[in-house]
DNA sequence: TTGATTATAATACAAATGTATTATAATATT
DNA sequence: AATATTATAATACATTTGTATTATAATCAA
């Protein structure tokens, strides 16, 4: 009879599993039997039950694909995938997966946040560490508190400025002496609060 | 007959295999069954196969559980975790887990990367936009190209520098006129390069 | 109103799948 | 060397689960 190493079948059963499960896909005794070639279902089982009693899987009896990973050897899941918008020129937003880049993930976020990213054109808050093509995301909400980092649409435009209250009224500052602020003369929508920033480093 | 408004059904029965098999957990056609309260395992078949039908799912006919989703509503899977270290003082990332803060997730990353991330201490930095307390996520790595933002460990503390390659030495160069740069007379260990910044804003 | 479509149900069956029993060879342990 | 443990196998069975058939009420469309 061949023989593999002591528990070395054993280990490459439980990657096998780790990866289906990973990848959503729980296989099922028998799919285990054919890939490791055992004659019998039995085998698979058994390897599949000393990973169980050794704490590596937890199985749901009777059920078909019952075999499962412990919580702590799952990755911590993303909350949010933060569709990133790219350039946005004008009225955007609404139509919103045009100019979809791809998805972010995002794991600081509150489950019912809506979250979306842009990347950042322009200099104007390289104050604030924002640089031109740096990705923020947002969270979608119509106020915010003075002070905060803000996305808004001026003038069918979305930009990234500091939000200020000023006499009750909406003021968007940059923080680039190079540039002017943005005032109530103008037409200024919320859209929403940058709650990250980042940026890819060649 | 009590009867649910048109479609209603159809997609409630759609979010909720969705999310089981976002969970990595595929339910069976009588676990729809029982969740929507059918008499028969028929009626959760039959909203299935109309979600088939219309493209939203995809069924592997015959297998137990073996309804997915289609590629196209599964969210990107983040290729890496990479374990953000905190703040590092002496001889770090051979005890990489002591410091652990948690795990921030990557997805611009070759499957084969090795990763980790470190919060910034200091503001030399400042001038490439890279602020104290930002988190930089590094590709662990022993050599990189004059001109990369790297991580190294200068007489056991890990910093954040520019890379310059003088006359085939390395010295590391901070972006802030008010820090010296760090000379081939200090030992310098490179420890990874510097992928992606990220902030949290508050 | 009439016919088509949608949604649900009862029943039955077949395939997939988990599980139990018993046996045997290889390996490890004493 | 004797014994225990590990790994594999053959066989059988029970449960889970997908699927087909037929029927019926509700809703929609013409």
């Amino acid at each position: 009879m061949s023989h593999s190493l002591q528990g070395q079948t054993r280990e490459r059963v439980f990657q096998f599993v780790h990866d289906r499960l990973l990848a959503g896909d729980p296989p099922t005794v028998r799919e285990v039997q054919q890939v490791f070639g055992f004659r019998t279902p039995q085998t698979a089982r058994y390897h599949l039950e000393k990973l169980v009693a050794n704490g590596r899987l937890v199985a749901a009896r009777g059920k078909a694909r019952g075999y499962r990973l412990l919580e702590s050897f799952k990755p911590p899941s993303p909350i949010h995938w933060a569709p990133l918008l790219g350039r946005v020129q004008a009225g955007p937003l609404t139509t919103a997966t045009e100019n979809l880049e791809g998805y972010v993930p995002v794991s600081t976020a509150a489950p019912s946040d809506h979250l979306f990213a842009l990347r950042v054109q322009g200099e104007s808050m390289i104050g604030a560490g924002i640089l031109p093509d740096d990705v923020v995301i947002v969270r979608r909400q119509s106020t915010a508190d003075s002070g905060a980092v803000v996305v808004a649409l001026v003038d069918d435009e979305a930009t990234v400025k500091r939000l200020r209250l000023r006499h009750g009224q909406v003021e968007l500052h940059p923080e680039n002496p190079a540039f002017a602020p943005i005032l109530p003369d103008r037409e200024i929508t919320l859209l929403g609060k940058v709650i990250e920033v980042r940026r890819t480093v060649n």
